[in-house]
DNA sequence: GCTAATATATGACATTTGTCATATAATTTT
DNA sequence: AAAATTATATGACAAATGTCATATATTAGC
């Protein structure tokens, strides 16, 4: 069993707030899982019990829609807590979170969880920035798809994929997503997605080649999106 | 300067968990104000400072896009708590609130709310999850801004303004917002909007006479969102 | 009550986006 | 390595939505 002392997530996520004692009483609770791509960390409307640690790799968050459709919300990365929202609010998740990439996480019931928010103040408050932080990102991502057209947001969706999750030695996007998850964030159909990415292709902005993706013109990239 | 004991806004937000004396002191130090139809309780990118309680009226919580158009994310009324977020953030506003009807708001300054926070765990607990359900329904109207199509979201839209803001005697939505309001919420052309409407007035769901908006059937209008 | 200003309504048309069909490429299975 | 499966790509077309022009109704100011 691993230490949590040196968790990158103590790094990055309320977790930092912990005190030494804390941090030993969570080693001991914690259960640590390897994910592999595809699973689920959760389902919609499933009772979690706890939060997870990401500790490697990055999932989706998504939403059944009516249509039948998944409709990506958020994608969530190593350092970051998952499952805070659906703990506080004592009620099933909203959303299913779904590995793109194999990951390694560690789950820790929601009693210890409970606990820290009983007597650490800081983490309590550090954990309302991690969920008021949440509720910024969805006011805005709310703005782009009611505002924005497909090509804007599609633009929008590269900058940020290059932007939050880097690239390979040869400038392509690292986080490897399938045209029909593309589409599923900015919400079109996978067809329509296919299309703008071969005409951003076509006007020189990106590079294609199967699965992977390159930015060749940010600069026009960002004016497509004003 | 009235008593904060007995006033609505207690009764439905977190400040429904202060103590008796905490009350005193916030009665203390609360400023009372009327803010009339069309003006602002704040703008995105103000220090706010502090938090609003509304005790009378309904205002909309709006985000200016790059295109020039106000987007609005929600609508906030009587009974609830304005600005909790920001001020937890310690950040700016990220979203106006524009008074939709004839207002009575109470500030409560930050350093107040921060004294609580610290004193009162039950208080931080009920922030939290009332910024827990903010993000909820933001996560939900996101799915639907993308997954369904205007005439679904129009829908969706008068069904939800009658079961939260009721109607008049006459069965009309006792929320009157302006066409272009209504076009704001869903994401739409204000003129693609009335056109809708008149569609639904043609389709006999809906009876319009100026502002007033009257569902006459609202098992016809579920039926449209699914 | 009249005038001006604003909001609502509708037509005409262009653009965007979705849907279905089909082709090609990439990946997985056997 | 071949076959089967799945992902990506593209064409053709329909449907949805936006834009601009203009008409009518409603509201506000005098």
């Amino acid at each position: 069993m691993s230490n949590c002392e040196q968790c990158i997530v103590r790094e990055f996520s309320a977790l930092k707030t912990l005190t030494k004692d804390e941090v030993v009483s969570m080693s001991k609770c914690k259960t640590a899982s390897t994910i592999k791509k595809g699973e689920a960390l959760f389902v919609e409307g499933e009772n979690v019990n706890g939060v997870f640690c990401i500790k490697e790799g990055v999932c989706k968050m998504t939403k059944l829609s009516a249509n039948g459709k998944d409709q990506i919300v958020k994608l969530t990365q190593r350092g970051e807590l998952l499952g805070q929202r659906s703990l506080i609010s004592d009620e099933p998740a909203n959303l299913s979170a779904i590995a793109v990439e194999d990951m390694e996480v560690c789950f820790i019931p929601k009693s210890e969880i409970l606990g820290f928010f009983n007597n650490n103040n800081a983490f309590s408050m550090s954990v309302m920035k991690s969920v008021c932080g949440d509720l910024r990102e969805a006011d805005d991502t709310l703005v782009n798809l009611a505002q924005k057209n497909v090509k804007e947001r599609l633009a929008q969706t590269l900058i940020y994929l290059e932007d939050n999750f880097g690239v390979f030695e040869d400038k392509s996007l690292k986080l490897q997503l399938s045209r029909e998850e593309i589409a599923s964030i900015i919400g079109t159909a996978t067809e329509s997605c296919i299309r703008l990415l071969s005409e951003f292709k076509k006007a020189g902005l990106i590079e294609l080649q199967g699965k992977k993706i390159t930015i060749l013109d940010k600069v026009k990239l960002k004016r497509i999106i004003e």
